[in-house]
DNA sequence: GAGTGATCATGG
DNA sequence: CCATGATCACTC
């Protein structure tokens, strides 16, 4: 089976497979085996072509990359992307004599049909195709995919291409690939090897938090304002540089000044940091999203805190999450709290006293832009694990008397605020009768939470 | 004043 | 309705 498409039969071909499941494309052939399976299915049986490393598009003729990406059910059951996308392996010794106009890389991103399935844990052969999405690579992706690839090809260039890491890149990021274990002598041979001979092979991937992007904009259509309607960044920095100048250029304004400048009703509840985002960038349809924020995985968070040195009022609260999936998870980069440490936009909101406030009295601070360093990750995932041994080793649960209304608290020995520096857990749930079913232990639902000395320290930059 | 469990209130 | 951002009410 080898079809030769035009564009309009590849899309037809594409829309045909919408629904069909795994088992509906093999008919009565055998499963692959391996990583990579399911892709490979869809890849053969629906469009013929091969599993293959070639470094041209799967359809030279038309220029286009076929790319099989699954989806997952999150907590709130909706669909999202499940990893990253490899687009092509790194040629250390290749790159550093690119340009990226006629790159290796640019040219399998030009153009991409990405063939959208939900991946079935349970039975793979159930995963379904959902939908798909011819992707041009337009003004609006290029800047953070083409910043990245420079960004690696000067790390190569320097002769650094063993410390590459996925976390320095912002949507394209050079993911360690090939076999996990060679040793470091069948490691391919980097350019300028005045620090080391060898480097790790690494692939050219998109990021989850750009297909994320891209799946939010496949599926909820028109739903993402763009920044670079706005302003024409041209790298990552470029455009947090934009992001933090539109905020800061409010620090020290009320954010009753503030929301009248900017017609806003409600400066309160949980949506006020949407709404000081998105109106300082000069944007008023409430119901959009940022896509570069969402791009840039960034978490907008508004901070109360303490004018004189910025501590903050209350610590910083994470979704809740059962404890009977903490207990079970045993890497910290694959836990679900690993997911939301990606970056943070803090926009601190500076007042006096801890009570709530008329919005006249509390004033905007400078905001910043975090994204967490390997040593910072390194110091979190002490604590997460010291946190999850308790849970997972020695819960206690107990009641104290006090003179509250229902005259006791529910205590317990999860490691709190003064026992930490970073990421605490406490109660967050609705109120004391709010229990956490996933787990033997009665309990009431527990969340991470920032500690706020920590906050402190990012805010204060 | 900081830390802690509980609870309110909003928005999806 | 429920998760969750915000913050209250109490203790140490």
């Amino acid at each position: 089976m080898n079809f030769s498409f035009t564009l309009e039969e590849l899309l037809r071909q594409a829309k045909k497979l919408k629904g069909k499941t795994v088992d509906f494309l093999l008919k009565h052939k055998e499963f692959d085996s391996g990583k990579g399976a399911i892709g490979n299915i869809i890849e053969r049986e629906g469009f013929g072509i091969a599993n293959n490393n070639e470094s041209r598009p799967d359809f030279p003729e038309l220029g286009v990359e076929l790319k099989v990406l699954p989806l997952k059910r999150d907590t709130k059951n909706r669909l999202t992307v499940k990893e990253r996308t490899k687009i092509c392996s790194i040629n250390y010794m290749n790159l550093i004599n690119e340009k990226w106009v006629s790159s290796h890389a640019k040219n399998k991103l030009n153009k991409i049909l990405f063939i959208f399935y939900e991946y079935n844990q349970k039975n793979p052969r159930h995963s379904k195709v959902i939908d798909y999405y011819l992707f041009n690579l337009d003004e609006s992706d290029e800047p953070l995919l083409k910043s990245d690839w420079e960004r690696t090809k000067r790390e190569v260039e320097l002769g650094r291409a063993h410390s590459l890491s996925e976390s320095q890149n912002v949507v394209l990021a050079a993911s360690r690939s090939g076999a996990g274990k060679l040793p470091e002598s069948k490691w391919p041979e980097q350019p300028n090897q005045r620090i080391q001979k060898n480097a790790r092979q690494r692939a050219f991937s998109l990021k989850p938090s750009f297909t994320k992007t891209l799946w939010h904009e496949v599926h909820y259509k028109n739903s993402l304002d763009k920044i670079i309607d706005k302003y024409k960044y041209s790298d990552a920095e470029g455009l947090e540089n934009y992001i933090l100048g539109q905020l800061n250029k409010w620090q020290g304004q009320s954010i009753a000044e503030f929301a009248k400048h900017h017609n806003i009703k409600k400066m309160t509840g949980k949506a006020s940091n949407a709404f000081i985002l998105r109106s300082a960038l000069g944007f008023f349809d409430k119901k959009k999203q940022l896509k570069e924020i969402m791009q840039l995985g960034l978490s907008v968070k508004t901070v109360p805190c303490r004018s004189s040195d910025l501590f903050p009022w209350e610590s910083m609260s994470f979704p809740y999450q059962p404890l009977g999936e903490i207990i079970n998870e045993d890497r910290f980069d694959e836990s679900e709290f690993y997911t939301y440490l990606q970056g943070f936009l803090f926009i601190p909101l500076l007042r006096d006293k801890r009570e709530k406030q008329n919005s006249s009295t509390i004033t905007l601070g400078k905001s910043v832009i975090w994204h967490p360093t390997h040593d910072e990750l390194e110091d979190i995932q002490e604590e997460w694990e010291q946190i999850r041994n308790v849970i997972r080793d020695d819960l206690r649960v107990w009641k104290k008397v006090t003179n509250n209304k229902k005259g006791f608290v529910q205590k317990n020995n999860i490691p709190g605020e003064s026992d930490t520096k970073y990421i605490h857990m406490r109660p967050h749930g609705r109120d004391s009768n709010d229990l956490d079913d996933s787990i033997k232990v009665k309990i009431t639902k527990q969340s991470f939470w920032f500690n706020k000395s920590f906050i402190q320290k990012l805010i204060s930059g």
